[in-house]
DNA sequence: CCATTCATGTAATCGGTTACATGATTCT
DNA sequence: AGAATCATGTAACCGATTACATGAATGG
């Protein structure tokens, strides 16, 4: 009989879920889990998974076994409980509360008009750099995920599938953030003749 | 002489800041400022501004002058000091670590393939409609802003500057997201047997 | 009459990061 | 010799949300 008697698995819990439903994985591989590719929308340290491991295991929704290592420290493998699958379903299906985004270079973008328009325009190229590198490593994963299982990403029904939402996700993200980075980096970089003044200290 | 004894202000001082180099402002117009739009991509609640204020003022980087008002309580108007603005001009040159993103669909979306589809895809219709919603309201208020202050947007040190940057992020945010939301309405109402087991229960 | 707006605060709690702590094996 | 990988935990702190607290004016 599972313990049930916390108030409600945060949403932590349901990404550690999320990885157990699709095999058994000790809290280290979970911590590298939680780096990539899902780790980019929802991420976490082990030092948060650990004590949370114990308690979705004291709610009966994970289980684990020991297993004993000659070369390595002893590991224990977690694994979903039928409980632990349902309360993961319970959660894919109920609504959502409005969420909440933070983007710290956004909030610079809001005062911008402060700083030197040339400096912001360099800082703006290398986020630009930036987003294009994490682009090309989604498109690079999607290439991996196409050519090592082919269509079952596809299929509505493997896990597989959910990992390519993901990558789809993550790519239209980036393409998206590079795109506006430039369109500040056009901004901050345009002649000052164009923005500057109503006196005309054009030509020269 | 101002005191600076802290360690570090944190991101909600230079949202707090970014607001206040706009003009003089309440805690109470602060936490609605924080609304929208750049609560969009930076929110906080009064009673974190409040106290943050507070230490602010310790800090040197905002003073405020009591107003008092006859029919409303009375209030604390805040502006930024010169070391506030100096402050706030460095933290925008300032390089920054890796954002981290949080989002909670995504996360659902990695654990589809455990879900009734006909389920799910209802489920992103309706973040779908919510997406529209939002992007509608940036591309009104962008076109507001064009008739209101007209080219000033455009002027890189005018702070409607900063606002049409934060309202081009959001509307790009929210149009591509819509789009993924279509791509997954897509593929998890496409027809079952394009995408079922190989044995073909089609027709009819 | 009840909800909303203006106006400012505190307290309890939860979520998340950084640092502390240990220890064997393998790779450079 | 030193760094990285595997492996699991705890403690201190900071950031953020929810709830508690008060109170007058206005609008439906």
């Amino acid at each position: 009989m599972p313990r049930s008697q916390d108030s409600k698995p945060n949403t932590l819990s349901y990404a550690l879920l999320g990885l157990l439903a699709r095999g058994e994985r000790t809290g280290y591989d979970l911590a590298q889990g939680l780096k990539y590719p899902i780790g980019f929308f929802w991420n976490a340290q082990h030092s948060q998974i650990y004590p949370q491991l114990a308690k979705l295991e004291a709610s009966g929704l994970i289980e684990h076994t020991r297993v004993e290592q000659s070369d390595r420290p002893d590991k224990k493998v977690y694994n979903l409980t039928s409980a632990g699958r349902e309360s993961l379903r319970a959660w894919l299906e109920a609504p959502m509360d409005v969420p909440k985004h933070r983007d710290e270079l956004v909030l610079k973008a809001y005062s911008v008009w402060l700083t030197d328009p040339a400096a912001a325009a360099n800082m703006m190229r290398e986020h630009a750099r930036a987003h294009a590198e994490q682009l090309a490593e989604f498109e690079r994963r999607l290439e991996l995920l196409k050519h090592k299982v082919g269509g079952e990403m596809d299929r509505l029904d493997s896990p597989r599938f959910g990992t390519h939402a993901v990558l789809m996700r993550g790519i239209g993200f980036e393409r998206e953030y590079l795109r506006w980075c430039q369109w500040m980096v056009e901004r901050l970089s345009a002649p000052p003749e164009t923005v500057g003044q109503p006196e005309s200290q054009a030509h020269s």
